[in-house]
DNA sequence: ACCGATTTGTACCAGTCCGTACATTTGCTA
DNA sequence: TAGCAAATGTACGGACTGGTACAAATCGGT
């Protein structure tokens, strides 16, 4: 949403052009991204979305054709937004125990901020994951998540610090579970038994709880002890 | 849907009836659970609901008022079914260890078993659970299951097993989180990572390895090495 | 066997909403 | 500056779908 605006005020390089197409793209992006993750793919309406858009309609079938080419489009660039930011995490750089640590509370924090995106994956699964067939790339872009993981992991079983018979995928798995049910489930979860995990001293208890609980999962058990998987702060690039 | 059928075919009680209604109810709930769960709130039809059922359309607003009241119904029974199984393991009788890892177990094969259920939670976390809040009775039928986790963590805390510094809520968040996700997750996740965990020794493995997960966080340090949380058979019921 | 209340069937309306036909403007290139 | 293609605006069609008006059948009680 940064990005859509500003191709349209400053003309720059190609001399003066009132028409700016890649902004009036993103621009209707950013609004279907806010209409669907609020309503979902059923509920949201196109005519809702050319109505928040500086453009019309007309639009919106022109470079899309049709909602649900519009949801496909919306869905592939939140994913591909959010693996870009995970990408920034440099894990080589520390030793395999406290890379795990920073990992688990990456995810947690990063899932916590990006409402939409969880909220867009809940509506693809209602959906059965029917529009991630259509866009072949997608799994492309989120395969490297595996990866990171398995090289951290193959790291802290040579250490002797991680236990051998972890699977890279299982605890993917286990970081992705509690990560995203946090955002996904807090409104049925907390309608029923109280908001006290998601005050923000509540979430900022829990995070540190996801990574204990990621560790201790992970660790071999003689090392269970003498661990600090304390510090969850300034993990985010923004 | 068994009970549906039951009042039709034999009449017996009231001598001769060829109306009723609580079987109407219930058909017409059934009937709407399979297709909101498949389709969404939006998504589903009350046409295509009335087809299905062997009554019509106008029993529906009979009974059910709106779309959104048949909505609301299936969700509140959708949540009875579920606790009234759950209420039948008994884990007194058990010592902690063994209790936790049934418990875990059984969550998690429960939810697997009952995909419609998890998705008109999905449905509902996507509303933001506003028809939860419509519904007053909802909180106090699921309640209790934090006091069956909560006695358990007692009982363990107090043996020695459990750290005294888990929370009874957080465990249960944990356990619902990754039975959960488990289901609510698979077509993306298997789509993206491949459908490994989606199989039946897959899931049968994900299955211990969440008990181990569980136990792993709750036990005291010293005693994670000698405990066998390794039979998940007949866990259901049923 | 009659009567009011409950329960059910049919046909239909009216609003919503996706998608498009048609017309027009803008920009680039020759 | 002519001309073509890309981009955009407006108005509208038409199917779908939630909800209802109207009517009728059934049942329990007396």
């Amino acid at each position: 949403m940064g990005s859509a605006r500003s191709g349209t005020e400053e003309v720059a390089h190609t001399g003066t052009r009132k028409r700016d197409p890649e902004a009036v793209r993103a621009d209707i992006l950013a609004v279907a991204e806010a209409e669907f993750a609020a309503n979902g793919l059923s509920g949201g309406r196109i005519d809702e979305i050319a109505a928040k858009t500086r453009t019309s309609k007309r639009m919106i079938y022109y470079y899309f054709g049709d909602k649900n080419g519009l949801y496909r489009a919306v869905l592939e660039e939140a994913y591909r937004k959010v693996r870009l930011e995970e990408a920034a995490l440099r894990l080589d750089d520390l030793e395999p125990v406290e890379a795990l640590c920073r990992l688990a509370a990456f995810t947690f924090e990063h899932h916590r901020r990006n409402e939409s995106f969880i909220r867009m994956v809940m509506i693809e699964n209602v959906h059965k994951g029917t529009f991630l067939d259509q866009s072949a790339d997608i799994a492309a872009v989120n395969r490297p998540a595996i990866e990171r993981v398995a090289t951290l992991l193959d790291r802290g079983k040579a250490a002797g610090v991680f236990r051998q018979e972890i699977d890279a995928l299982t605890l993917h798995w286990l970081i992705s579970a509690v990560s995203y049910f946090n955002v996904s489930n807090r409104h049925t979860f907390g309608r029923i038994f109280g908001d006290r995990l998601w005050t923000e001293p509540g979430q900022a208890r829990l995070g540190t709880e996801c990574s204990e609980i990621v560790l201790r999962y992970v660790l071999t058990d003689v090392a269970l002890s003498d661990c600090k998987w304390s510090s969850p702060g300034a993990m985010a690039p923004e």
